[in-house]
DNA sequence: TATATAAAAGTGAACGTTCATTCTTTTTTT
DNA sequence: AAAAAAAGAATGAACGTTCACTTTTATATA
């Protein structure tokens, strides 16, 4: 038993070493521009040993992006739960991805590219669209209590979610440096935009 | 005179054939899945053909980026004058990009791929920047006065602007449609979240 | 427990293809 | 006739993937 364990755990260490050798160099270079010999390179692995992990190229990158699109979503709703209020449930989730997008900033620029790319199946962005659950619902509560217009979620999520991915990558690029004031103020003017004006 | 003119527009045809085609193959593939050899297909040359107009295929995309960021911001700020009052003049701006991206919906989606991947130049991604500036200007009469909230130009674009890159992409995923309706919400949204409450 | 055998995991080199770019030739323009 | 523009074929490099082989691990047998 402990023996298969240990068998097993060296190979997910592989399977990590290899996505977030993905991760990295997709980043930098875009998934094109990323051959496979240097995602081995950077793993520590031979080529041949990623088709043992993943049907090909595009599988690698489409899992990449389903694992990371589940880690960000696991951590923007860890803390939430429905007994909140929706006013409180959507600052703690906003607060959630902000944090999020600025601590795993490589996996938020990352999941980015992605989404504004033709790189990813649309059955994996698909996928992935079904983690936001929880945001939707929470919504759908506000919109019945009259405290969230009463907008689709796209637009929703346009101006309350989606800015926080335009500053990431900005800041990112150096163009300036998001503090505590500056997320203060961004929620702010997230909250300003979808809640009903009394 | 006119010959040479006949001439002259004949070239420019070309490049604007093999730009055009850049557009709709990237759009669909990505820049790295874009062949040269189909750019030229699609724009009826030969791919030796592209590179007396252009110095290489990055050089390509380059220019066809630059073109397509001036054209945009010469539809947004077309009609805007400065002697407009802070809030005319931002709805108008407002109302004339979301009019391009949803007319123009296969170059705005272009720009859309080019900012949020590594594919263009940092030299060319900087010359796109500056034609924002009129925004800019607006924005800084805007703070002035009192009316728009003392933020960032970055915070400010990714509330006000950038949903509008978010809305037009998902949409063009047939994921819903932006209707007149919509388009005035959304307006509504951008103007809440940047202005001076009362 | 020690050894033999089978299976699984891993590898480096090689293959066939594709690609950006260049070279040589042909066509068009002046 | 000279020069410029365009074409198509050619080229070398790079890529994703596969192949034949080795090493490691698990299982069975004695």
């Amino acid at each position: 038993m402990s023996i298969k364990m240990a068998k097993l755990q060296k190979s997910i260490d592989k399977r990590n070493a290899l996505i977030k050798a993905t991760i990295e160099l997709v980043n930098n270079n875009g998934f094109h521009a990323t051959p496979m010999s240097k995602i081995a390179k950077m793993a520590n692995v031979s080529p041949a040993t990623i088709y043992l992990y993943f049907e090909n190229k595009q599988d690698l990158v489409n899992q990449t992006y389903i694992e990371v699109k589940t880690e960000y979503t696991k951590y923007a709703f860890a803390t939430y739960e429905q007994s909140m209020s929706v006013e409180a449930g959507f600052k703690l989730i906003w607060n959630r991805i902000a944090d999020f997008k600025l601590k795993e900033c490589e996996h938020a620029m990352f999941l980015a590219q992605c989404d504004n790319s033709p790189m990813i199946d649309e059955d994996s962005r698909n996928e992935g669209i079904k983690h936001l659950q929880p945001l939707l619902d929470l919504w759908a509560r506000g919109k019945a209590e009259g405290i969230i217009k009463p907008l689709s979620d796209y637009l929703l999520y346009a101006y309350a979610i989606n800015p926080l991915s335009f500053l990431m990558i900005t800041q990112k690029r150096g163009a300036f440096k998001l503090d505590k004031t500056h997320l203060e103020e961004a929620y702010q003017s997230a909250w300003s935009s979808i809640k009903v004006c009394e």
